[in-house]
DNA sequence: TATTGTTATACTCTATAACTATA
DNA sequence: TATAGTTATAGAGTATAACAATA
């Protein structure tokens, strides 16, 4: 989170931005890949990568769902999170049942899922703690509260 | 409260986000996809990327600075850097001269780049139009006055 | 015909490591 | 020994296309 002073003392410099400045995206960028990055080193016991992470909990908290379900909620590709399922699948976190439409699976937690996602939380709760530090409790909040809503 | 009835299956469902909710990286990470992907169209006729376009303006706003102090500004690892800024030399849009500290490139936008980051200035602008008729002036500008003081 | 899920390919971005040349 | 730049490789993430099974 901070760096060591270079010896004799010198500071590395930091160039201005120019124009950059008016850009939204460059920080929404800058920020999303430091929020990541703690996310990935604070799971990266679990194996669990953001967007893995991301639909088990819409896995839980919608059972039985089917893949295009999560895909469309989730903004994830469907050939992307059909290989992502797979992987959830073969470390047994979670089932692929077959559904009334012979075309859809519907997805469930199983039980070294639900243990893993518990276990999953409370390291990503130490990361959002480390976020919280880093922004200050009040922008934190006045960024999810503006961005909560874009849907 | 009335909630209308969807038609039968016409609507496509989009599922809760349960715990997901209380994740301020995901939400920052679905604007920056949101935000990229305009800026990725809009700049497409220029076949500019959005950090080949954030090197032009950190070069055009600190002329003759090496690439460690370009790469540091933004967050760009120097391997990557030397390929994007091999490109944007093969394009004839930056030059490397040699430096004082035989180590280093000094760098400078040459004409033909400072034409073409002209008109993806244009570009861009029309990208961030886009961006404020999205989430609102206020709301931008609030986004942009809470993110811009992160160093 | 359209949708769901799968496999495959290609490209970008990121993370390393190894190497050179200069300091 | 440390820094600047280059090249190479491997892993995610993303975007497509093609295909089989089902609606």
């Amino acid at each position: 989170m901070y760096k060591p002073e270079p010896a004799d003392g010198l500071v590395e410099e930091r160039l201005g931005l120019g124009h950059l400045n008016q850009h939204l995206g460059y920080f929404v960028r800058r920020l999303q890949v430091v929020i990541f990055k703690d996310f990935i080193r604070e799971l990266a016991s679990m194996k669990l990568r953001p967007a893995q992470y991301s639909v088990l909990l819409v896995i839980e908290a919608n059972p039985g769902s089917s893949q295009a379900a999560i895909g469309r909620t989730l903004g994830i590709e469907r050939a992307r999170l059909a290989r992502l399922l797979h992987d959830l699948e073969g470390r047994a976190w979670i089932e692929r049942r077959p559904a009334s439409d012979g075309r859809t699976h519907a997805l469930f937690l199983v039980y070294d899922g639900a243990k893993a996602l518990a276990q999953s939380k409370k390291l990503a709760a130490r990361h959002e703690a480390h976020m919280t530090k880093l922004l200050g409790a009040k922008r934190k909040a006045a960024l999810l509260d503006l961005l909560k809503d874009l849907g």
